[in-house]
DNA sequence: GCTTATGGATACTGATACTATCCATGACAG
DNA sequence: CTGTCATGGATAGTATCAGTATCCATAAGC
């Protein structure tokens, strides 16, 4: 397949696929002379799974490298690679709440993982922005939400024992790393469309006399 | 209050402040003479909420400032406001699967809709998101986490109606406006890192031998 | 009266994600 | 085998976004 025609199958603008190449998120075809080179089905597939995270789960470009790079390792360890996804989905905040706020939240959010045994790095760059959460919902005098937390906590190990359930069906390692990241990301974007269609449609029946 | 001293309360620098002001996020001061105005608790709170959908929940400046301006305005219909705050969370996305995947997808989800009885608007935002999410996901290999939608939605039903009853707790339009763009945006915030921990934690358990 | 802050206007910056152009070469149709 | 088109690779340009920076004439506060 030539680059055109790869541009094709995907729907992807040449030059887009150019630049893609440059910047290392999609890897070079096959050299068949100096240049001329030829792509095969796994660069479809790349390039589908590049777009997807683009734009569907909105991943910045140079995130969707990191994370590509760790799918192509096989040394690097899940957990890290769940790491880099994570991060890839979480925004680099600075602090938007008083500092009672962010203290009370604190407590609150140490609180819900030592109840629930989870185990998290303190590190962990959700857990920061979990607590900024809660503390800018305490700030902006709307606690009633961050107050069924634990609610919240029981919806979500939900989809994650699901996710958990779906992923490890897949027998190698490659397929496994490859369906945490795809499970992680657009699994971000099909639980937030559901929750929108969710409140749509409550929205509709309560607040809207069409 | 001068731009100084409200720079200083919400840790907002003073550039952005006259930035914001620049581009109707918040409403001027008033003015006590030609170049001199007075801001008062409101511009804190709404600086600090600004912030919050900036920083935390990654909202535009435009869609922010179109969501406070729906918050401003008494007549706007909840269920508009809530469709603003529903576009400011939706990626405006261009396909990225293939035409089958699509129309398996479209299937899946008019399906869900219809089981669970919701009221759901053919142009929502939320519905072409979903829907490519789902092709997406087939596109790339990995039905298994389309094929749990029901359950997903069973989940996902449970934060919706903690969010109804959190939110019409508020007995003023005004504070359910308010709280329900905070609980519709910055709840999507929560839930995401709250799965992310959870998601942490059991391949903390699972992949990680620390 | 002197320093500092302010409102308002305009200009500049850095990051991001592409697009466009160029060129020498190669593929392929006639 | 020749003219047209596509290609790989390099470099440059563009649009948008979210601020920052600078200027100025005026006002506040010591």
């Amino acid at each position: 397949m030539r680059i055109g025609e790869l541009s094709k199958a995907t729907d992807v603008p040449v030059p887009t696929i150019k630049y893609y190449l440059r910047e290392g998120l999609l890897p070079a075809g096959e050299l068949t002379s100096p240049n001329q080179a030829s792509y095969g089905e796994a660069h479809v597939r790349r390039l589908r799974l590049i777009r997807a995270l683009i734009e569907l789960a909105e991943v910045p470009v140079a995130q969707v490298k990191e994370i590509l790079g760790s799918l192509d390792s096989d040394t690097e360890p899940l957990h890290e690679q769940i790491g880099r996804a994570h991060r890839a989905l979480t925004p680099t905040r600075r602090l938007t709440a008083t500092d009672e706020a962010r203290s009370v939240a604190t407590a609150q959010v140490t609180d819900l993982i030592t109840t629930r045994g989870w185990k998290v790095d303190p590190d962990a760059p959700a857990l920061a922005t979990l607590i900024d959460t809660i503390a800018a919902m305490h700030t902006l005098g709307q606690p009633t939400l961050a107050a069924h937390l634990d609610a919240y906590a029981d919806a979500v190990e939900r989809f994650t024992a699901l996710e958990i359930e779906a992923v490890t069906a897949n027998p190698t390692r490659d397929q496994l790393a490859e369906s945490v990241v795809i499970g992680t990301i657009l699994g971000e974007t099909l639980i937030s469309s559901l929750r929108l269609l969710a409140q749509e449609s409550i929205s509709a029946d309560r607040w809207n006399q069409t």
